[in-house]
DNA sequence: GTTTTGACTATTTTGTTCTAAAAGTCAAAA
DNA sequence: TTTTGACTTTTAGAACAAAATAGTCAAAAC
């Protein structure tokens, strides 16, 4: 055990891999970045990341867990600000938007990356997705409460709503073999998004 | 020049071959169909395949083509019949359920064999696209017509609804190395269709 | 003249081996 | 407890041969 005088050393070289690490995966992708270069970075020993972490992968996880998390709290953070169900929802639409832009670095993290270490990911994502769901879960509920969201099935709706606007950002970035948009597609999704958005909260609203 | 009672029989050949090259790129793609094989269904040479096409890749097109367009001439008869945009919009959405099931049999059709000739494709997707945007178009033109719809951005949201239609789809069948849904992701797909229909309805509609 | 044929060539895919690079290990050192 | 760097193992890629398949064409059949 380290003592009371360093007991935040091992997080702290925890955090220092994950941000060297990030730096990396974000500019070059998981195939392209090796274990020695993050170990160069922090001018330490690739020996030593092993020391952290099992392998790889569970690296490339951990740091797409932190990402992750930001984006959540993030969006908690902002939501509990907000008293409006469908501000709210438009919130989380638009931080959504930026997470993806600029949190996660998903446009440089490319699509076999991401396949490459399929069977590790799918947990993260998964879970992911059921706390994303929670989310939108706690906001179409609230508007069910001040009456001003109308929804029969309110577990699929929760999970039609995400699938469609995963859908709708999956649909642009695909086709290229790199998640990247130009400004101005960049520009048009935010459009769609926002229209979106604005026809499927009409669409709940009370008549 | 075939003589007058023969006046038929260059079609009817390009017609069999469609026949039996749908067949085989129904049930194993293009990658795993050979050109001998649809020759010998056919009873034929496959020298005399390429009397009719330059080369695979232009048959492979030929059947998607033949598919996209018997799809696209059942929705204009079906839609003709009717008189609400509404119902118009639902029996759209319906029949290109039928159709992904059992007309194009894309749950047959890889991904990748899609990719191998993208170039040969890109405008016949296009093209498709740009079809289906003129039905959804006419209905929702008919919706605003009839004072049921009221849509400030008609190419946007008609761009936007066939996105959200096509990404609920892809999302569902991604992640799989094939196109192809077990019978109950079917019906789940089915309901979420209906229910993204119902929404994205009333959004459209005055209030 | 039009269509079909099958032997032909060209191209692509597949399997193999080899090599270099990177992943991952571990006993010794700090 | 943590770090190190030499070590082994695994993976990715290049190069090549072999096999399968695409695509051609002159001659034959219709």
């Amino acid at each position: 055990m380290a003592t009371a005088t360093h007991c935040c050393e091992n997080e702290e070289k925890i955090a220092h891999i994950l941000e060297a690490a990030q730096k990396r995966f974000g500019l070059y992708g998981l195939g392209k970045t090796t274990m020695q270069e993050i170990a160069s970075d922090l001018g330490t020993s690739k020996g030593s990341l092993y020391y952290y972490f099992p392998d790889k992968g569970h690296l490339f996880r951990a740091v797409v867990e932190k990402e992750q998390s930001l984006f959540l709290s993030f969006v908690e953070d902002k939501i509990r600000e907000l008293t409006d169900a469908e501000m709210m929802l438009k919130a989380y639409v638009k931080i959504r938007q930026t997470y993806f832009r600029t949190f996660l670095n998903l446009s440089r993290f490319r699509l076999e990356d991401i396949r490459e270490i399929k069977p590790l990911m799918e947990e993260t994502w998964a879970d992911f997705e059921k706390k994303e769901k929670v989310i939108i879960r706690k906001i179409f509920s609230k508007g069910i409460r001040d009456g001003i969201f109308s929804i029969s099935e309110l577990e699929r709706t929760v999970s039609l709503f995400l699938h469609l606007m995963k859908g709708l950002h999956h649909r642009k970035t695909k086709n290229k073999g790199i998640f990247y948009l130009e400004p101005e597609e960049y520009a048009s999704l935010i459009k769609d998004d926002n229209l979106f958005t604005e026809i499927f909260i009409k669409g709940l609203k009370y008549k």
